[in-house]
DNA sequence: TCGAACAAATTAGCCTCACGAACTATTCCG
DNA sequence: CGGAATAGTTCGTGAGGCTAATTTGTTCGA
């Protein structure tokens, strides 16, 4: 139900940041509990964007996913770990290290993408159209809100 | 698989699930470092419960969270420690601790919903109306699925 | 009535995510 | 050549969350 007799003020989008904040937060623990155990979030978030963008540098990589380089170099030795990605060192200028998926990878993110017995897609299956249609585009505007610069 | 593998109608919500995955766990790192430092997203989030259905007990405040007792017991903890939460033992059955939330967890609460120059909120103001009003009718419908009960 | 079963919460030990500070390796440049 | 800059890594820390085991308290039935 949407409609808390709101007038065209942005009355609603006052408290909008509080409520999108803890939706996130809690969807986010949901997503966790309900995630394949062999690859967590994160790594998901990593291996998505090395498949998207890679060969890619570490340092690239950390810009993108938006984390510190220490956090770069754990991810991506689990996911070369699980022989998801593959590493391979710049002849040229020996400190960059670029990262790869590997068809393991690829594969594991499009069964990821098929899962359609998991928690959220379940979830979202029981929507209505209109539900699903709404959180659609607010997809893409969360997408744009997550991968703009700081500032 | 599922019934429909129809044409063009729900072509987008096929890949919604995984959208939304990727844009709520890249969004919560992004909330997570443009956080109020003396209250992390968990801690808001259940400060938030105990606000709204106080005095409860910590077994239900579990559930509501949606997280194992012992992670409760820790966040309550920390809660406490803080002065945000005080804890009450049932001397009808002292097994029973319940808690509530303290005129400072009140006044953070509000303070929080208030933060007009976090990450989040400066970045809202930058949408057009049209995209923070699908927001907001986005945002009740997330809170909805991250309420529900699993299964 | 007292001991067994149950219930609520806590403790202990483990793992991931993410950070800052300090370090290593490599390249660039004056 | 030797310092400064750049790319990654290592180390130690803390939050968040879990399971398994334990403690504390209550209830119930033989």
């Amino acid at each position: 139900m949407a409609a808390d007799s709101s007038p065209a003020r942005n009355t609603a989008a006052e408290d909008l940041a509080p409520r999108l904040r803890l939706a996130v937060a809690r969807l986010h623990r949901r997503l966790r509990q309900s995630a394949d155990p062999n690859l967590t979030l994160s790594q998901l978030s990593a291996l998505a964007s090395v498949e998207r963008d890679g060969p890619i540098t570490l340092g690239a990589l950390a810009r993108i996913e938006q984390v510190q380089p220490p956090t770069i170099t754990a991810l991506s030795g689990k996911l070369e770990a699980a022989g998801l990605l593959e590493r391979t060192i710049d002849e040229s200028d020996r400190r960059i290290h670029r990262v790869e998926i590997t068809p393991a990878g690829a594969k594991l993110l499009e069964q990821h993408r098929k899962r359609k017995n998991a928690y959220l897609d379940r979830r979202l299956r029981r929507l209505t159209e209109a539900d699903r249609a709404a959180l659609t585009r607010a997809a893409a505007i969360l997408e744009r809100l997550a991968a703009e610069d700081p500032q």
